[in-house]
DNA sequence: CGAAAAAGTAGAACAGATTCTATTATTTGT
DNA sequence: ACAAATAATAGAATCTGTTCTACTTTTTCG
């Protein structure tokens, strides 16, 4: 699930990477417990409203003053939780992510090869991010900008070594079986922004990432059998 | 409320491309008369202002503000010839661009495999870019943040094409080559960010790169003999 | 040449992200 | 329960991209 430790509502420190270095502890009892009436879940708050926006207007429509007013919390506060509005979107990714994996434990890839599980969650990806173009627009490109490590990226490749290398994980996988879910990976980020740009139909993401799949993921290793 | 009819007078001479689409004719007479004394390179001087700049700070150095001061044109002038900071920043790009196409030329890559071709021609850019990192970066994030078309992704891809395809171009080339070099050209531009970030050395960046044109150009035609 | 068009200029104005301030809750430690 | 610490709040202020205004200088051309 969410290497994060989202639940914790500590503003400053922890939270999902951010700009920030600190990686300070922080003292924040609660993860459960109701505040005082409706007080704590300010962040959760921020980042629906957050993606609500985004939903719409993408990016732009995304106004730091605009969320604060929406979650009804001050710009100071938000900016408390979320350092820059860099921060915010990869909040709203995080969960765009999780949503994916969900779905592929829900319904794991059924292809017989690497390559075709592969391609099966990187469309099931692009479909499910392009149910909201505005705002996977917003994000892909917002990640790529960022300065700093956001899971994106990482996370995608980690899927795509576990799904498609049957069962490699990190941990497991060779150097090279890294650099290869890498690539795809990239590519697969690449295509997903010349559909944003509108230079790419949904036919042509598939035919590209399959065959970047097949001579990219050729020698993985195959499942037993079923 | 007006989408800029930018083409139509605009001293946007001839061009280093720049974001707009307009393909349109100019009606600038000269390209090469001196208007009255020293008029008319306001372009170059403008994006060498930008260059330089950047190459220090990076975008953020580069204010549109600064840029105009230190080119001695008005803020006004600025956003004639350049609609928005972007299109200043492709205009800088294409300079890059320019240079290596040219040291291409003068020393083309000499490995015998089209992927041994590939990685010269990519590590060289990669060398070339991080000669002034702050500028690359600046360059590389905007260019992928583009709403349109930069000429970025696709010159190079069709560099890729023309170097280690042994004289294919956009024209001959298959479909799938073409694809497959784009993919090669994303899987670059993915660890050059990554360089960027720190996440990469110059030897991580060669070894996947090696990594991956090994498979993606696989059966890229090999030259005759030499 | 002389007027209209095009290009420049200085600088004000506007917008949205980020920062800062003063003040008011809440929380926590004891 | 109470003082110190921490979190929030409203809102002003700052910074930089972009737009707009009012004029002045060049260029174009009949």
């Amino acid at each position: 699930m969410t290497p994060r430790p989202a639940g914790t509502s500590a503003p400053s420190t922890a939270g999902p990477s951010t700009t920030e270095g600190t990686s300070g502890v922080h003292t924040e009892p609660a993860s459960a417990a109701v505040r005082t009436r409706s007080q704590h879940q300010r962040r959760k708050r921020i980042v629906q409203a957050a993606a609500a926006l985004a939903s719409r207007g993408g990016v732009e429509a995304m106004q730091m003053r605009t969320v604060a007013e929406r979650a009804g919390v001050a710009l100071g506060t938000l900016y408390r939780y979320f350092p820059s509005k860099m921060d915010l979107v990869v909040a709203v990714v995080g969960e765009e992510i999780d949503l994916l994996e969900s779905s592929i434990e829900r319904r794991p890839p059924s292809a017989g090869t690497p390559a075709g599980r592969a391609v099966d969650i990187l469309m099931r990806a692009t479909r499910g991010l392009m149910r909201e173009p505005e705002l996977a627009d917003a994000l892909i490109r917002s990640l790529i900008m960022a300065e700093v490590d956001t899971p994106f990226g990482d996370r995608m490749t980690d899927l795509l070594l576990r799904v498609a290398g049957n069962g490699i994980t990190a941990e497991t996988a060779t150097d090279e079986q890294f650099a290869l879910a890498g690539s795809l990976s990239s590519v697969w980020v690449h295509e997903l922004l010349e559909m944003l740009r509108g230079r790419r139909t949904h036919e042509q993401i598939q035919r590209r990432v399959e065959i970047a799949a097949a001579r990219l993921l050729a020698d993985f290793p195959v499942p037993p059998s079923t």
